[in-house]
DNA sequence: CCTATCTGATAATCGTGATTGTCAGATAGT
DNA sequence: ACTATCTGACAATCACGATTATCAGATAGG
């Protein structure tokens, strides 16, 4: 299928092998993207890459396994995008500018990100509770009452469903403010 | 195997076959809630109501309709549950306290219905859409931004799948009151 | 007692997708 | 040119679970 690329030394072992793998583990994110977990298939991914089934194995021990590192790589991007906004002033408004600029700018990504992890293996439940953490000392960094943690990162995972589900119509602003109402839960004390 | 229920005439055809059907969906209440939708074969689902799978199909075409029955009826639990707490005055509260007082009463139809129902199917995710609004026309009575229901309903199940998680550890009154607090965000308007 | 129907159990079919195995052609170093 | 290694394509295996078909025993009504 592929001819051009046949000079295969232009780094050796390695180097392709290690190439080969980093466009598998893109291929799932854009596949599992596009259709879901269920739908990103060994096959498909392999498609999506331009390699075969021999490959994946090489470099992958079962499917899931490739998944987690998918995930890992949405969170990359998700997290590198927050990286670049970080403003002393404001740091919940970069950080949910960030996010939701992120998932408009990677939908492939944000939609893995935004699948339940928790139906889909225990791999991936546990790649989602450490996301989780990380996601909460960025949207909730004082926050000792972990059910109120769940609620504020529940809010802004759902507001993001939603919106992506609705095409990204509002604008990323208004998105971040409705999101910053909930974050500011905490702030007022629970009283009943 | 059941030797005793061979009098099969108490009732003649549609009677022990819609007892037969019944007892097919509370199965699969139990095994979903147990093992989630991956876990709940139609094997599965058949031995745990003591029948087989002849008459699974006898009751449904397919596995995934039983699904959109059993969730009906998980549905059916937790509503029922918060209409007996129909109060006047606090009728938010009333409407938590019963969702949170449901779903640790039955924790088979908890589970269900915190299993993401987007991944598993379109006649699930159709599902999903109708039991959103129906609790957002209880949990977020006036609201028009659909991103603010969008948000108080992620923070209400978000905190319900941690509670549950932590083994009901809370009581009921703090999860409502947690939760309490970010059904307000609607009304104090969406200030940056 | 006879027989049509119901029941429970088990086996046969079928499709899907993961995982593994084989093979001929291509390439690079010598 | 020679040969060990790499590559791409494809077929074979395997497991699992849905769906369908079969069968002997049980029951009720006449």
């Amino acid at each position: 299928m592929e001819k051009e690329k046949r000079r295969y030394s232009g780094q050796s072992f390695v180097d392709r092998q290690a190439d080969r793998r980093a466009r598998l583990v893109r291929a799932a994110l854009e596949v599992a993207g596009r259709s879901g977990l269920e739908g990103a298939s060994v096959a498909a991914i392999c498609a999506q890459a331009g390699l075969t089934a021999r490959y994946f194995y090489e470099s992958f021990p079962s499917r899931e396994a490739i998944f987690v590192e998918a995930y890992r790589l949405a969170q990359d991007e998700v997290l590198s995008a927050i990286a670049k906004l970080k403003a002393a002033s404001d740091p919940l408004g970069a950080a949910l500018t960030g996010f939701y600029a992120a998932l408009k700018a990677h939908p492939g990504a944000a939609r893995v990100f935004l699948l339940d992890l928790d139906d889909h293996g225990p791999a991936m439940q546990a790649a989602n509770r450490e996301a989780a953490e990380r996601f909460a000392s960025l949207f909730a960094p004082g926050a000792k009452d972990h059910l109120l943690v769940a609620g504020i990162l529940g809010a802004i995972i759902q507001i993001a469903k939603r919106w992506i589900a609705g095409g990204f119509a509002e604008p990323v602003a208004q998105v971040v403010a409705t999101a910053m109402a909930f974050t500011r839960v905490g702030l007022d004390g629970g009283s009943l």
